[in-house]
RNA sequence: GCCUAGGUGGUGGAACUGGUAGACACGCAGGACUUAAAAUCCUGUUCCCGUUAAGGGAGUGCGGGUUCGAUUCCCGCCCUAGGUACCA
């Protein structure tokens, strides 16, 4: 019989879906191991042949682990919420839920179409009703909860009442906002219920506050700081507006330095760690108070160098500072105005792409050095950004190069501070000299000036040393439709949870999927949709990273109706061993999840401070276009005629996408291709050598593009199998490449010669029972070895090739000794599990059996290596290969060496100087 | 600008801690089997010199260095991809 793939790969997925081969037991006894594919969004598109990827890898791992004896959890399921479903559902009236059940149907097909290992009995879909309960309940839980700088962990609502209570404000540290009162135990009591919310609301994890936001009109929603590039809109490019509202937040700042400490117990890779570290952006150094007795208030300062606090020659606000207009003299006012007025007018982009232009006002006022006591004076600019630290900066035009520009446009003073610096051309900020200039620090190191420095600013009360972070709390509420509802209900316009048995709230039906006519969002247009009908509900959905930010937990005890996991269950497989998906969620869903993760932690849910331990990043897959080549006529206009590739440059052309389906490695189907549009039926080709070649560019995968592979196309063809080890093949997991289907056949081509070891030149199947050779045990020793160190490392490209290397090996010893191929099968079913699913039961095996086989161990490992060449040269130039044994110690080899006669001859009679041993062997001789 | 990853034949890529660079595969060229095709198999394939061969030389982005020996380590530079950006 041939190899059929057809047939053989059904027949497994369907045996393995109907016998839960893949479903983990309920097992202490075998060690547990946790493999977690990011859920894919599941969109209109399908999969295209880049989006397995990761899925594949995993795959491959999971199958790998439950040969080595784990019993491994190895799930999947929908990040189903999202703005695409919606936008359909806005142009086409069709429900999302709808498209959404459509479009998983779909994904759910092709994924089965590729042989995965998942339990689906564990499948999770973010917006079902029964997920989304607990998506909710554990909002208010963060509503519910408050961070205690003391303990450094979150803390339910009822300690901080109880310290109110007791104590008042007094004592507290919390992470909240900053315009929190102060007030006594007695005054607490006395306030009343709405003063008491409005309070607690300034310390709660999931809080309601206005806040800036950047709103984004087309969409009609707000977006997280993520979800915005370079002024535009992640989804769309749309632009971009800076807006304030009443807004839902989470209180992540809390976590900040926890989230920064994490990092370093996770083993991810170095550029996902170093984006995670850079949103955080956590910058040591301190707060500085400038008096400024003409208003009577100061301006708070945020520097990284305080020791450079003698060359302050001005202070530079924000033009959005809230002390602007306080300062402003009367001289300076309609300078400062206009200023303002030009900012503000720019957009967001605008003030970013321009950088080099310096900007900037004279307030007219002066504020007081703390140290020296001088006048500095005040200017506003647009270098300094309201958001960050606190909107105003002590500027250095020494040792910093905008300060240094900006004094040098508006001729203020440029004080040198360091004997080391030049500051001829530039500001010079290196730390290596001794301070000049500087009063209490003269002739210090910056290492001895800088604690002096912060010292005096806490005995004159003006300042202290500070950390700052980059990072802001996140924006949590959309104006949207599909998404899931925050269980909150207004009473006084104050925010009230529902209570537990109240969960879930579901999604109400809208008549249309588009803001109220009053710009509500769309859940305003549900009719009667009150709380104990009276109540308004919240209008706005939670954003997309809210079920995402916890389905790793739902896997785990995907059924529980009585929790989101069960504590045997969270106990049991704690967090996610390995983690594989796309680096485009650095700073969105690997973070908050990491954010909700602890905070669930500190609630006493379970006992990880990290979700996911080692994490790998696939590469993406992009397409390959191909081309073919129009002949214009002499008026420019497309003829019927197109010239291959190679001699496109003898006429004027112009290249067109071409559907890359019917090209096989860059040559046209040319009749394929008179059936691809009406207008190509009369087409008519200028080959080169018979054939017409096609040209290629790289570009993202797209329909557009007709550059989109379906892998469906590719198992028909060729099968599931041999896509699975194919994009193996492609290269290394984590690089980013073109999909190219050239170079398939070669893995075809192996899996045919893998059925032909177990089968005659007749195609009868046939192994015997012999004993194997030493070479054919050396072969499978090879291929074990070498599969093992691959896969711990993530390499299965070389892998691929090692199992080519070793069925070429057994072909040519036209091995086909049971005890070989069996373990041969074994090794491979990871990677190729249909094929060999069907030869471990033509073997005689029970079907199901080899996933829970054991990996076969080499007892005889030692031929591996039994004959070994020693690369041995003579000064330098490598000259011999010599056959040793392995176990001979290095004197035993030093002696052979020396004596053999194509050593002998080289040395000519010459005295050996030094012979050099690297790990017990002989590298080189020196004569 | 800064941070991170990377640069190897016609192509994808290999070389795991410094030890015969180019494994494996695609493509290409030639051949066997076949009426023919498909399938399968064999040979060659980094570049240059050498008509063939034997043989020689160069070679892992560029220029230096360390070493008996460098794709691998160090210094400087160039290029590509991803991230980030008036962050004080």
């Amino acid at each position: 019989m041939e190899y059929n793939h057809q047939s053989l790969e059904k027949k497994w997925q369907q045996f393995w879906a109907k016998h839960g081969t893949f479903k983990p037991v309920p097992s202490t006894e075998k060690p547990k191991y946790y493999v977690l594919d990011m859920f894919p969004y599941p969109s209109g598109a399908g999969l295209h042949v880049g989006h397995p990827l990761g899925y594949i890898a995993s795959d491959i791992f999971s199958r790998f682990k439950r040969l080595k004896g784990f019993n491994v959890l190895h799930p999947m399921g929908y990040d189903s919420f999202g703005l695409p479903a919606e936008q359909y559902a806005i142009q086409t009236g069709q429900h999302p839920a709808v498209t959404t059940e459509v479009n998983i149907n779909r994904y759910r097909e092709q994924l089965d179409n590729i042989g995965f290992s998942y339990d689906w009995s564990r499948e999770v879909r973010t917006s079902d009703a029964s997920y989304y309960k607990w998506t909710q309940w554990i909002f208010m839980r963060l509503f519910d909860a408050w961070y205690n700088k003391e303990s450094d962990r979150a803390e339910p609502l009822a300690s901080l009442v109880q310290h109110f209570e007791t104590h008042g404000s007094k004592g507290i540290q919390a992470a909240s906002d900053d315009d929190t009162s102060t007030f006594t135990a007695s005054e607490w009591s006395r306030f009343s219920e709405e003063e008491q919310q409005k309070e607690l609301l300034k310390y709660r994890l999931a809080y309601l506050r206005e806040s800036t936001v950047n709103w984004c009109a087309a969409l009609g929603t707000v977006l997280a700081n993520d979800e915005v590039i370079n002024g535009v809109s992640e989804r769309g490019g749309y632009p971009v507006e800076q807006k304030k509202m009443m807004q839902w937040s989470m209180r992540i700042t809390a976590y900040a330095d926890r989230l920064l400490r994490g990092l370093e117990t996770i083993d991810w890779p170095e550029p996902l760690v170093e984006m995670q570290r850079n949103w955080i952006g956590k910058s040591v150094g301190a707060s500085v108070k400038f008096p400024v007795p003409q208003i009577d208030n100061e301006i708070e300062v945020f520097t990284t160098r305080v020791d450079t606090i003698f060359g302050v020659s001005f202070i530079v606000l924000a033009p959005e500072h809230e002390l602007v207009d306080a300062l402003t003299t009367d001289g300076q006012r309609s300078a400062i105005e206009s200023y303002k007025d030009r900012t503000s007018k720019k957009s967001e982009l605008d003030r970013m792409a321009d950088t080099k232009t310096v900007s900037g006002a004279f307030t007219g006022a002066f504020a007081k050095h703390p140290l020296t006591g001088e006048d500095v004076q005040i200017w506003i600019a647009d270098y300094v950004l309201a958001g960050y630290g606190t909107g105003a900066v002590m500027a250095v035009p020494s040792g910093d190069q905008r300060d240094y520009l900006f004094a040098k446009h508006f001729e203020l003073p440029i004080i040198p501070i360091s004997d080391s610096q030049n500051i001829e051309e530039a500001a010079d900020p290196n730390k290596d000299g001794r301070y000049i200039n500087s009063d209490i620090v003269n002739g210090m190191t910056y290492q001895e000036a800088v604690p002096v420095l912060i010292n005096r600013l806490v005995e004159l009360k003006l300042g202290k040393a500070k950390v700052n972070f980059r990072m802001r709390d996140a924006i949590f509420g959309r104006q949207r439709y599909w998404g899931e509802p925050v269980p909150v209900y207004f009473k006084n316009g104050l925010p009230y949870l529902l209570k537990e048995e109240e969960l879930p709230l579901l999604l109400p039906e809208v008549d249309k999927y588009l803001p109220t006519e009053t710009g509500e969002p769309p859940l305003g247009r549900a009719e009667n949709w009150k709380y104990q009908d009276q109540y308004e509900y919240e209008l706005s959905t939670m954003p997309g990273w809210a079920g995402s930010s916890w389905y790793w937990f739902r896997y785990m005890d995907p059924h529980n109706e009585r929790s989101f996991v069960s504590k045997e269950a969270v106990d049991y497989w704690k967090a996610v061993d390995l983690y594989i998906g796309g680096s485009e969620h650095a700073t969105g869903h690997l973070l908050y999840a990491r954010f909700w993760n602890k905070v669930l932690k500190d609630l006493g849910f379970h006992n990880e401070e990290e979700p996911f331990k080692k994490l790998i990043n696939q590469g993406m897959v992009q397409g390959r276009s191909n081309f073919v080549y129009r002949v214009l006529d002499e008026e420019g206009k497309g003829t019927n005629s197109f010239v291959s590739y190679g001699l496109k440059d003898q006429y004027r052309t112009v290249p067109l996408h071409v559907d890359v389906n019917i090209v096989h490695n860059d040559v046209l189907d040319t009749e394929r291709f008179k059936a691809f549009r009406p207008d190509f039926a009369n087409a008519v080709f200028i080959l080169e050598n018979g054939k017409y070649v096609c040209g290629t560019e790289v570009e993202k995968m797209s329909k557009s593009k007709f550059n989109v592979v379906n892998p469906d196309d590719i198992i028909s063809t060729y099968g599931a199998d041999t896509l699975r080890l194919y994009e193996m093949f492609l290269g290394p997991l984590e690089q980013s490449k073109p999909w190219n289907t050239n170079g398939i056949e070669g893995v075809y081509k192996f899996l045919r010669k893998v059925w032909r070891l177990f089968h005659d030149t007749e195609g009868t199947f046939a192994v015997s029972d012999e004993e194997p050779t030493k070479a054919e045990y050396k072969a499978l020793h090879k291929i074990i070895k070498k599969v093992e160190e691959d896969i711990e490392r993530f390499s299965f490209n070389t892998s691929v090739s090692a199992f080519m290397i070793c069925v070429n090996e057994l072909t040519d010893l036209k091995c086909n000794k049971r005890a070989i191929l069996q373990d041969l099968i074994i090794v491979l079913q990871p990677y190729a599990p249909h094929i060999t699913e069907e030869l471990w039961c033509l073997l005689g095996n029970e079907a199901g059996t080899l996933s829970y086989a054991a990996y076969p161990r080499f007892e005889a490992a030692y031929l591996v290596e039994s004959e070994f060449a020693y690369p041995v040269s003579i000064n330098g130039k490598m000259k011999f290969n010599l056959p040793l044994a392995l176990d001979l110690d290095a004197k035993a080899v030093e002696e052979i060496v020396l004596a053999h006669a194509d050593v002998q001859r080289f040395l000519e009679g010459k005295a050996v100087k030094k012979i050099i041993f690297v790990k017990g062997k002989i590298i080189n001789v020196v004569v």
